[in-house]
DNA sequence: GTCTATAGAAGGATAGAC
DNA sequence: GTCTATCCTTCTATAGAC
């Protein structure tokens, strides 16, 4: 999987940013679970930890986001896809111990007010994720403005559950969180067809 | 305010925790930050800094829970209520640079893994507040079951939005999880009383 | 019970051998 | 360019003077 080094430096940082954040992270541990010497952190990242920070957050944010448009686009239809991907993350969290959420809203959370490198990082990470929902709900057939509300407030509710469910560690967060995003979608796309709710 | 030593080491722990998180304060600058002398803190917190973790996830916790109830107690009903609540998280967030959100979101997902003890802090803080939030959704004329759904999926809009809207430095995704939130409250009370959306 | 000094471990970062 | 040894700072925690 991860053959070189480098490689395997991204990986196993990205890893531990998921569980342990970016500041209960050390470069010591990192190059431990990397099976790599202390000397390649700075060899291939001389910006030292933020730059590695920097890297891993793009590389795992886009990571993230590839592995969600894969469920969303296997589904028939939009409000499958949503539902899909958050009955998808809650398997996922019950298979990892509650580990595996976002990759990134630990990080950002930490370096929100105190790293602006970082920070600038997570924030191009998330328009990203913004975008690519867009362009799904609005090829499902809601107009522009109503998709890009849309597509926030999913991600806002999928990164808000990982918060409750990762604390109580119990997926029901996600499922409110799943019903509530797919009722919306739901209700978008019947506006659209000028059809009224039932 | 904060009169004797042991009230500012909490208070001021608190505002730390809420911008840097637990792993990225320490204690010599909450020490510093409190005007106190360094064995305060293990004078009144003798189990060290988880210990002092754990107070003032409960102590902020229970201060943000407060104030959220006031925000949404002194609307007329319950959707200005929600309306209210998401428009003064914007409204605070700004005036702040975006630096003051949800007191124990960064702590919680830093310690989800790593720390029981705090852990299980951030989710009895949690488990309080849905509690809030199905009281007043059910006065509202909610069923329990579909209020508790609708209070875990606010309170996840509410801190995904924070999540966001910290990192990109905009109040658009609080706005977008208020709507959000909004209508879905509306619906369900529109629901209750056994009318169709128009 | 207020405060200082310091221990002992871990943090990020650097220099230089090979 | 792979790897080791080490520097300096910061961390949590403790001991003990006052």
């Amino acid at each position: 999987m991860a053959t070189n080094t480098r490689e395997r430096i991204v990986t196993t940082t990205a890893e531990l940013f998921r569980r342990q954040g970016y500041n209960g992270t050390g470069l010591k541990q990192i190059v431990a679970g990397a099976a790599a010497p202390f000397g390649s952190v700075y060899h291939f990242f001389p910006g030292g930890k933020e730059q590695l920070g920097a890297e891993v957050i793009h590389v795992g944010g886009r990571f993230y986001q590839e592995l969600v448009e894969a469920v969303w686009d296997a589904a028939p239809d939009a409000v499958s896809g949503v539902a899909d991907v958050f009955a998808g993350a809650a398997e996922t969290l019950r298979q990892t111990d509650y580990a595996d959420a976002c990759p990134i809203a630990t990080v950002a959370l930490e370096v929100a007010s105190t790293n602006e490198v970082l920070r600038v990082a997570t924030a191009e990470v998330f328009a990203a994720w913004i975008e690519s929902a867009v362009e799904r709900l609005s090829a499902a057939g809601i107009g522009r403005a109503k998709a890009r509300e849309l597509a926030i407030a999913i991600i806002a509710l999928l990164e808000g559950a990982f918060v409750l469910s990762r604390a109580t560690r119990t997926t029901e967060a996600l499922e409110a969180a799943g019903a509530t995003a797919v009722a919306r979608v739901r209700d978008a796309i019947l506006q659209g067809e000028g059809r009224a709710k039932p």
